[in-house]
DNA sequence: CGACTTTGACCAGCGC
DNA sequence: GCGCTGGTCAAAGTCG
Protein backbone atom coordinates (compact mmCIF):
# COMPACT_ATOMS: atom_id res chain seq x y z
CA UNK A 1 0.00 0.00 0.00
CA UNK A 2 1.55 3.23 -1.09
CA UNK A 3 -0.11 5.93 0.91
CA UNK A 4 1.85 8.69 -0.72
CA UNK A 5 0.56 7.68 -4.11
CA UNK A 6 -2.93 8.48 -2.94
CA UNK A 7 -1.90 11.95 -2.04
CA UNK A 8 -1.65 13.31 -5.54
CA UNK A 9 -5.24 12.93 -6.63
CA UNK A 10 -6.68 13.85 -3.25
CA UNK A 11 -4.97 17.12 -2.67
CA UNK A 12 -5.01 18.90 -5.95
CA UNK A 13 -7.20 21.53 -4.39
CA UNK A 14 -5.72 24.60 -5.92
CA UNK A 15 -8.78 26.76 -5.96
CA UNK A 16 -10.52 24.99 -8.76
CA UNK A 17 -13.93 26.02 -7.42
CA UNK A 18 -13.08 29.67 -8.02
CA UNK A 19 -11.13 29.14 -11.18
CA UNK A 20 -13.60 31.09 -13.28
CA UNK A 21 -12.72 34.25 -11.40
CA UNK A 22 -9.09 34.55 -12.34
CA UNK A 23 -9.11 32.60 -15.58
CA UNK A 24 -11.82 34.54 -17.29
CA UNK A 25 -10.62 35.95 -20.60
CA UNK A 26 -9.75 39.65 -20.54
CA UNK A 27 -12.38 40.26 -23.16
CA UNK A 28 -15.06 39.20 -20.73
CA UNK A 29 -13.74 41.65 -18.15
CA UNK A 30 -13.84 44.43 -20.68
CA UNK A 31 -17.34 43.59 -21.78
CA UNK A 32 -18.47 43.26 -18.22
CA UNK A 33 -16.92 46.52 -17.14
CA UNK A 34 -17.97 48.45 -20.23
CA UNK A 35 -21.52 47.38 -19.71
CA UNK A 36 -21.39 48.98 -16.30
CA UNK A 37 -20.03 52.28 -17.57
CA UNK A 38 -22.38 54.94 -16.50
CA UNK A 39 -23.76 52.95 -13.64
CA UNK A 40 -21.48 54.78 -11.21
CA UNK A 41 -21.30 53.14 -7.79
CA UNK A 42 -22.35 49.73 -9.15
CA UNK A 43 -18.97 49.36 -10.86
CA UNK A 44 -17.15 50.19 -7.64
CA UNK A 45 -19.18 47.55 -5.80
CA UNK A 46 -18.38 44.89 -8.37
CA UNK A 47 -14.67 45.70 -8.17
CA UNK A 48 -14.77 45.52 -4.39
CA UNK A 49 -16.55 42.19 -4.58
CA UNK A 50 -13.99 40.90 -7.05
CA UNK A 51 -11.17 42.01 -4.77
CA UNK A 52 -12.80 40.28 -1.83
CA UNK A 53 -13.23 37.10 -3.80
CA UNK A 54 -9.61 37.15 -4.92
CA UNK A 55 -8.58 37.71 -1.34
CA UNK A 56 -10.73 34.76 -0.30
CA UNK A 57 -9.18 32.74 -3.10
CA UNK A 58 -5.70 33.53 -1.84
CA UNK A 59 -6.73 32.60 1.69
CA UNK A 60 -8.15 29.26 0.55
CA UNK A 61 -5.03 28.59 -1.51
CA UNK A 62 -2.83 29.27 1.50
CA UNK A 63 -4.99 26.99 3.61
CA UNK A 64 -4.81 24.35 0.94
CA UNK A 65 -1.04 24.61 0.89
CA UNK A 66 -0.96 24.22 4.65
CA UNK A 67 -3.17 21.15 4.48
CA UNK A 68 -0.99 19.66 1.78
CA UNK A 69 2.06 20.13 3.94
CA UNK A 70 0.28 18.56 6.90
CA UNK A 71 -0.73 15.54 4.88
CA UNK A 72 2.77 15.20 3.50
CA UNK A 73 4.10 15.09 7.05
CA UNK A 74 1.49 12.49 7.93
CA UNK A 75 2.49 10.39 4.96
CA UNK A 76 6.12 10.60 5.95
CA UNK A 77 5.23 9.54 9.47
CA UNK A 78 3.19 6.67 8.14
CA UNK A 79 6.04 5.49 5.94
CA UNK A 80 8.43 5.74 8.85
CA UNK A 81 6.08 3.74 11.07
CA UNK A 82 5.67 1.11 8.42
CA UNK A 83 9.41 0.75 7.98
CA UNK A 84 9.81 0.35 11.71
CA UNK A 85 7.05 -2.24 11.71
CA UNK A 86 8.89 -4.27 9.09
CA UNK A 87 12.13 -3.86 11.00
CA UNK A 88 10.56 -4.91 14.28
CA UNK A 89 8.79 -7.87 12.72
CA UNK A 90 12.02 -9.15 11.25
CA UNK A 91 13.70 -8.69 14.61
CA UNK A 92 11.05 -10.80 16.29
CA UNK A 93 11.45 -13.50 13.70
CA UNK A 94 15.15 -13.57 14.38
CA UNK A 95 14.43 -14.07 18.04
CA UNK A 96 15.86 -10.93 19.50
CA UNK A 97 14.88 -10.94 23.13
CA UNK A 98 16.05 -9.02 26.13
CA UNK A 99 16.19 -10.61 29.52
CA UNK A 100 13.24 -9.96 31.77
CA UNK A 101 13.88 -7.74 34.75
CA UNK A 102 11.57 -9.66 36.99
CA UNK A 103 13.52 -12.18 38.99
CA UNK A 104 10.62 -14.48 39.45
CA UNK A 105 9.30 -15.82 36.23
CA UNK A 106 6.23 -17.90 35.92
CA UNK A 107 6.51 -21.01 33.88
CA UNK A 108 3.97 -19.68 31.45
CA UNK A 109 5.91 -16.50 30.98
CA UNK A 110 9.14 -18.28 30.28
CA UNK A 111 7.45 -20.50 27.75
CA UNK A 112 6.14 -17.41 26.04
CA UNK A 113 9.57 -15.92 25.88
CA UNK A 114 10.86 -19.19 24.52
CA UNK A 115 8.30 -18.87 21.80
CA UNK A 116 9.91 -15.62 20.80
CA UNK A 117 13.37 -17.00 21.07
CA UNK A 118 13.49 -20.49 19.67
CA UNK A 119 17.27 -20.62 19.79
CA UNK A 120 17.50 -20.09 23.52
CA UNK A 121 14.77 -22.60 24.19
CA UNK A 122 16.48 -25.28 22.21
CA UNK A 123 18.92 -25.86 25.03
CA UNK A 124 16.25 -25.74 27.69
CA UNK A 125 15.67 -29.14 29.17
CA UNK A 126 12.12 -28.37 30.17
CA UNK A 127 11.13 -27.00 26.85
CA UNK A 128 12.03 -30.20 25.11
CA UNK A 129 9.27 -31.94 27.02
CA UNK A 130 6.65 -29.58 25.75
CA UNK A 131 4.95 -29.82 22.40
CA UNK A 132 6.47 -27.45 19.91
CA UNK A 133 3.04 -26.14 19.00
CA UNK A 134 2.79 -24.18 22.22
CA UNK A 135 5.95 -22.30 21.42
CA UNK A 136 4.65 -21.34 18.05
CA UNK A 137 1.24 -20.18 19.11
CA UNK A 138 2.27 -18.14 22.14
CA UNK A 139 3.33 -14.90 20.52
CA UNK A 140 3.41 -11.84 22.75
CA UNK A 141 3.29 -8.23 21.81
CA UNK A 142 2.95 -5.24 24.07
CA UNK A 143 1.23 -1.96 23.41
CA UNK A 144 1.24 1.20 25.47
CA UNK A 145 -1.74 3.49 25.26
CA UNK A 146 -2.01 6.93 26.79
CA UNK A 147 -5.40 7.64 28.37
CA UNK A 148 -6.95 10.31 30.52
CA UNK A 149 -5.35 10.23 33.96
CA UNK A 150 -8.79 10.40 35.52
CA UNK A 151 -10.00 7.46 33.52
CA UNK A 152 -9.95 4.37 35.70
CA UNK A 153 -11.17 1.86 33.14
CA UNK A 154 -8.76 -0.69 31.70
CA UNK A 155 -10.10 -0.74 28.18
CA UNK A 156 -7.84 -0.55 25.15
CA UNK A 157 -9.76 -0.07 21.95
CA UNK A 158 -7.93 -2.02 19.26
CA UNK A 159 -10.73 -3.07 16.97
CA UNK A 160 -11.29 -6.51 18.37
CA UNK A 161 -13.96 -7.71 20.75
CA UNK A 162 -12.70 -8.71 24.16
CA UNK A 163 -14.38 -10.40 27.10
CA UNK A 164 -12.97 -9.64 30.49
CA UNK A 165 -12.55 -12.77 32.56
CA UNK A 166 -10.52 -11.61 35.49
CA UNK A 167 -8.78 -8.83 37.34
CA UNK A 168 -5.90 -9.01 39.77
CA UNK A 169 -3.72 -6.69 41.77
CA UNK A 170 -0.16 -7.77 41.12
CA UNK A 171 2.80 -7.53 43.41
CA UNK A 172 4.89 -5.02 41.49
CA UNK A 173 2.06 -2.68 40.55
CA UNK A 174 -0.68 -1.24 42.79
CA UNK A 175 -2.94 -0.83 39.80
CA UNK A 176 -5.06 -3.90 39.01
CA UNK A 177 -4.36 -5.98 35.94
CA UNK A 178 -7.32 -6.94 33.77
CA UNK A 179 -7.46 -10.18 31.79
CA UNK A 180 -9.30 -10.35 28.47
CA UNK A 181 -10.06 -13.07 25.96
CA UNK A 182 -10.92 -12.44 22.35
CA UNK A 183 -14.65 -12.93 22.02
CA UNK A 184 -14.92 -12.08 18.33
CA UNK A 185 -14.44 -15.74 17.44
CA UNK A 186 -15.28 -18.48 19.95
CA UNK A 187 -12.16 -20.47 19.12
CA UNK A 188 -9.76 -17.53 19.06
CA UNK A 189 -6.93 -18.24 21.51
CA UNK A 190 -5.74 -14.66 21.88
CA UNK A 191 -5.57 -13.21 25.37
CA UNK A 192 -4.88 -9.69 26.46
CA UNK A 193 -3.62 -8.30 29.75
CA UNK A 194 -4.09 -4.62 30.50
CA UNK A 195 -2.45 -2.78 33.36
CA UNK A 196 -1.50 0.78 34.10
CA UNK A 197 2.17 1.65 33.94
CA UNK A 198 3.89 2.01 37.29
CA UNK A 199 5.87 5.03 36.10
CA UNK A 200 3.01 6.85 34.43
CA UNK A 201 -0.48 5.80 35.43
CA UNK A 202 -1.98 7.59 32.46
CA UNK A 203 -0.40 4.90 30.29
CA UNK A 204 -2.14 1.59 29.81
CA UNK A 205 0.12 -1.33 28.99
CA UNK A 206 -1.66 -4.03 26.99
CA UNK A 207 0.02 -7.38 26.43
CA UNK A 208 -1.31 -9.53 23.63
CA UNK A 209 -0.72 -13.26 23.80
CA UNK A 210 -1.17 -15.46 20.77
CA UNK A 211 -2.49 -14.70 17.33
CA UNK A 212 -6.03 -14.25 16.08
CA UNK A 213 -7.30 -17.16 14.01
CA UNK A 214 -9.93 -15.02 12.32
CA UNK A 215 -10.16 -11.95 10.16
CA UNK A 216 -10.12 -8.60 11.97
CA UNK A 217 -13.47 -6.92 12.54
CA UNK A 218 -14.44 -4.53 9.78
CA UNK A 219 -15.00 -1.61 12.12
CA UNK A 220 -12.62 -0.17 14.64
CA UNK A 221 -15.66 1.00 16.56
CA UNK A 222 -16.58 -2.57 17.34
CA UNK A 223 -15.84 -1.94 20.98
CA UNK A 224 -14.82 -4.67 23.28
CA UNK A 225 -17.79 -3.69 25.37
CA UNK A 226 -20.71 -1.35 25.37
CA UNK A 227 -19.06 0.79 27.98
CA UNK A 228 -15.90 1.26 26.00
CA UNK A 229 -15.32 4.96 26.14
CA UNK A 230 -11.68 5.85 26.26
CA UNK A 231 -8.34 4.76 24.82
CA UNK A 232 -7.03 7.67 22.88
CA UNK A 233 -4.90 5.66 20.52
CA UNK A 234 -4.51 8.72 18.40
CA UNK A 235 -2.01 9.85 20.95
CA UNK A 236 -0.65 6.42 21.58
CA UNK A 237 2.32 6.81 23.78
CA UNK A 238 5.69 5.24 24.02
CA UNK A 239 7.15 2.69 26.28
CA UNK A 240 9.83 0.13 26.08
CA UNK A 241 10.16 -2.89 28.28
CA UNK A 242 12.01 -6.15 28.24
CA UNK A 243 9.37 -7.88 26.18
CA UNK A 244 8.85 -6.98 22.53
CA UNK A 245 6.97 -3.75 22.76
CA UNK A 246 4.85 -1.84 20.34
CA UNK A 247 6.10 1.69 20.68
CA UNK A 248 4.03 4.29 19.02
CA UNK A 249 3.45 7.99 19.09
CA UNK A 250 1.57 9.31 16.12
CA UNK A 251 1.82 12.84 17.47
CA UNK A 252 5.61 12.81 17.56
CA UNK A 253 6.92 11.99 14.13
CA UNK A 254 10.54 11.43 14.95
CA UNK A 255 10.04 9.28 18.03
CA UNK A 256 11.04 5.68 17.78
CA UNK A 257 8.17 3.39 17.02
CA UNK A 258 7.79 -0.35 17.00
CA UNK A 259 4.90 -2.42 15.83
CA UNK A 260 4.47 -6.12 15.55
CA UNK A 261 0.84 -7.03 16.14
CA UNK A 262 -1.04 -7.65 12.90
CA UNK A 263 -4.28 -6.32 14.37
CA UNK A 264 -2.55 -3.05 15.07
CA UNK A 265 -1.45 -2.58 11.50
CA UNK A 266 -5.09 -2.65 10.52
CA UNK A 267 -6.09 -0.47 13.43
CA UNK A 268 -3.61 2.29 12.77
CA UNK A 269 -4.63 2.56 9.14
CA UNK A 270 -8.23 2.88 10.29
CA UNK A 271 -7.16 5.36 12.93
CA UNK A 272 -5.42 7.57 10.39
CA UNK A 273 -8.46 7.57 8.17
CA UNK A 274 -10.67 8.31 11.16
CA UNK A 275 -8.48 11.22 12.26
CA UNK A 276 -8.55 12.70 8.78
CA UNK A 277 -12.31 12.46 8.44
CA UNK A 278 -12.79 14.05 11.86
CA UNK A 279 -10.71 17.07 10.93
CA UNK A 280 -13.04 19.90 9.88
CA UNK A 281 -10.28 21.56 7.87
CA UNK A 282 -9.72 18.39 5.94
CA UNK A 283 -13.45 18.01 5.36
CA UNK A 284 -13.69 21.57 4.06
CA UNK A 285 -10.74 21.04 1.75
CA UNK A 286 -12.20 17.77 0.53
CA UNK A 287 -15.58 19.39 -0.09
CA UNK A 288 -13.88 22.19 -2.00
CA UNK A 289 -11.96 19.67 -4.07
CA UNK A 290 -15.08 17.69 -4.89
CA UNK A 291 -17.12 20.76 -5.73
CA UNK A 292 -14.19 22.02 -7.77
CA UNK A 293 -14.16 18.84 -9.80
CA UNK A 294 -17.90 19.07 -10.11
CA UNK A 295 -17.83 22.65 -11.35
CA UNK A 296 -14.97 21.81 -13.66
CA UNK A 297 -16.90 18.97 -15.24
CA UNK A 298 -19.99 21.15 -15.44
CA UNK A 299 -18.04 23.84 -17.24
CA UNK A 300 -16.65 21.23 -19.52
CA UNK A 301 -20.07 19.81 -20.37
CA UNK A 302 -21.44 23.34 -20.83
CA UNK A 303 -18.78 23.99 -23.43
CA UNK A 304 -19.72 20.79 -25.16
C1' DC B 1 -33.11 -11.90 28.24
C1' DG B 2 -28.61 -12.33 26.57
C1' DA B 3 -24.12 -10.45 26.73
C1' DC B 4 -20.87 -8.57 29.47
C1' DT B 5 -18.50 -7.20 33.92
C1' DT B 6 -17.26 -7.88 38.65
C1' DT B 7 -15.10 -10.31 42.18
C1' DG B 8 -14.03 -13.88 45.40
C1' DA B 9 -12.46 -18.59 45.15
C1' DC B 10 -9.58 -21.86 43.29
C1' DC B 11 -5.45 -23.80 41.04
C1' DA B 12 -0.67 -24.30 39.73
C1' DG B 13 4.19 -22.79 39.62
C1' DC B 14 7.96 -21.31 42.25
C1' DG B 15 11.17 -20.22 46.14
C1' DC B 16 12.35 -21.20 50.71
C1' DG C 1 5.13 -28.67 52.84
C1' DC C 2 3.99 -23.92 53.11
C1' DG C 3 3.21 -19.41 51.60
C1' DC C 4 3.30 -16.16 47.89
C1' DT C 5 1.94 -14.95 43.40
C1' DG C 6 -0.15 -14.85 38.78
C1' DG C 7 -3.73 -16.76 36.06
C1' DT C 8 -8.37 -18.67 35.52
C1' DC C 9 -13.07 -19.97 36.76
C1' DA C 10 -17.73 -19.16 37.65
C1' DA C 11 -21.65 -17.27 40.16
C1' DA C 12 -23.79 -12.99 40.86
C1' DG C 13 -24.64 -8.49 39.34
C1' DT C 14 -25.31 -4.98 35.69
C1' DC C 15 -26.72 -3.08 31.44
C1' DG C 16 -28.97 -2.22 27.03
Amino acid sequence: MEFTSLLNNSLDLNAKPLRFLDESPPLKHQVLESSFIGLGTSVVNVKEEKGALIEELNRVSAENKKLTELLTVMCENYTELRNQLVEQTSKNVNGVENSNAASRKRKAESSNIDALNPESSSSDEESSKKPREEHIKAKISRVCVRTEASDTSLIVKDGYQWRKYGQKVTRDNPCPRAYFKCSFAPTCPVKKKVQRSVEDQSILVASYEGEHNHAPPSKVESNSSGSNKNSNLGSTSVSSTAAPTVTLDLTKPKQESKLDAPELQHFFVEQMASTLTKDPNFKAALAAAISGKFLQSNNHTDKC
